[in-house]
RNA sequence: GGACGGGUUCCCGAGUGGACAAAGGGGGCAGACUGUAAAUCUGCUGGCAGACGCCUUCGGAGGUUCGAACCCUCCCCCGUCCA
């Protein structure tokens, strides 16, 4: 316990990184009424069950929330499985689809799984927020209803550029923030982190824990990781992302593949760079050092962390093997050519590289097309077993080994 | 409840009886150039067919017509204003 007026140095880690936090000086008294008492912190993280993966974006709060862990405190993870059902309306310009029970619990077992790459499974706790809204009665949510004011709901900017610009806004919507901010009050929270985008929906926890007479939460955001689209947020739904649990050659590929302007951000949000170090690599970007070979460090460092050294070491290899010496990756899909051959068009579309046979036909045409590394556009020609195995590839990274049947 | 305006392909959005698988843009994919970056240029972007063409699509269901995204009827949904 430090004395008196000086940094705690648990403090210090836990704030970097954190693009808000309500209140330093609330978080200080918990964290030091704790070490008093030994009262672990609980420490609130909600999931949207919303997609089968989390990917490097929600990484970023899940690994502060091991930090919390290593520090001596309890995760407490909520699964959205009733509000799933509303669907958060944060930065939407519509309504979200909403979730089945099948569909939710089918992603809540990957979920799990995934989530404990990054925490600790021994102080986490893993909460379906169903548990405490399902059986809310009507009074009961009207009693939650009557604790906050249209007026701060709606002045939310999302909600507001709806209404503006005549997009539905279903009450339902409204009504999220609320049970959302009622988990914090069921689990009795003392801290709630979240993306930058999540700020507003954990003030609303906050305001609800104190009407509840719970001393509030203290809530922490996060910066948004950018997706590999480069503009919008990393999200399952916008397609952007890169899951922690996709294998080490595509989490690489797609990591070399991001804007070259993100690097930073990356590097930032997604590894364990030391300030000090990042600020080196932010020279050597500075200096016009190849963006590539940065890259390819930041593609190996994320790898590192959510498998290995050597797999990430296997999978920069397979990626100069392929896309610098435009090489063959070690492992790919096999067909089975029939003695008397295949068309081209139906090979592609059987062995499943392209959607449909006007697919094949365009790439084809567009020349995108290569058998034995040779440029293919006879729409007729006819595949025929060779003497050894021969291979198709489709496009920069779709490749296909045909063997004899 | 009333008046008015809307629902078009992944998204936005044009189209008001045949030339519409449907303008344009976005996104995506592919090619060239590269560093699987950015920028740029080009092409493609419902399915089946080698091709003629055929099939499915314009909120839903019917109808008029040789022919409908477009006209009529009923229904569903959304917005704005009024109550």
């Amino acid at each position: 316990m430090p004395p008196e007026g000086q940094k705690m140095p648990e403090l210090e880690s836990l704030k970097h990184r954190v693009v808000h936090l309500e209140t330093e000086e609330e978080l200080k008294v918990k964290l030091e009424k704790s070490h008093k008492t030994g009262r672990p912190l609980r420490i609130k993280l909600g999931i949207d069950a919303s997609g089968p993966d989390i990917h490097l974006g929600f990484a970023v709060p899940l690994r502060k929330l091991r930090q919390f862990q290593d520090a001596g405190h309890i995760a407490v993870l909520i699964i959205g499985d009733f509000t799933g059902k509303i669907g958060d309306p944060s930065g939407r310009s519509k309504t979200r689809p909403q979730l089945t029970d099948a569909e939710i619990k089918a992603n809540v077992k990957r979920y799990r799984e995934q989530a404990f790459q990054i925490l600790d499974p021994e102080k986490c706790e893993f909460r379906y927020n169903s548990e405490w809204s399902n059986p809310l009665t009507g009074p009961d949510i009207i009693n939650i209803a009557s604790r906050y004011t249209v007026a701060r709901i709606i002045e939310r900017e999302d909600f507001k550029t709806r209404l503006e610009c005549g997009i539905p806004l279903h009450m339902h919507e409204l009504l999220y923030p609320l049970f959302q901010g009622y988990d914090s009050v069921a689990v009795k929270s003392d801290v709630e982190l979240g993306g930058q985008d999540q700020y507003w929906n954990l003030l609303v926890g906050r305001e609800l824990q104190r009407e509840f007479g719970q001393e509030p939460q203290v809530i922490m955001t996060m910066p948004i990781l950018v997706g590999l689209d480069g503009t919008k947020k990393m999200s399952k739904s916008f397609g952007n992302y890169i899951s922690i649990s996709e294998p080490p050659k595509e989490m690489f590929g797609k990591l070399m593949s991001i804007p070259d302007r993100l690097i930073m951000d990356f590097f930032r949000l997604c590894t364990n760079r030391t300030d000090e170090e990042l600020r080196t690599i932010e020279q050597r970007i500075n200096a016009r050092e190849n963006p590539r070979n940065i890259k390819a460090e930041l593609a190996s460092d994320i790898v590192t962390i959510y498998y290995s050294a050597e797999a990430a070491k296997h999978a920069a290899q397979e990626f100069d093997r392929i896309f610098r010496h435009k090489g063959l990756p070690d492992q790919m899909p096999e067909f089975s050519l029939p003695s008397e051959g295949v068309n081209i068009i139906e090979l592609i579309a059987q062995a499943g590289l392209l959607p449909s046979k006007s697919e094949a036909r365009r790439k084809l045409r567009e020349g995108a097309v290569y058998l034995d590394g040779e440029r293919i556009k006879d729409i007729q020609l006819v595949v025929m077993p060779g003497s050894d195995s021969r291979i198709l590839k489709v496009g920069k990274r779709r490749f296909l080994r045909l063997r004899n049947g």
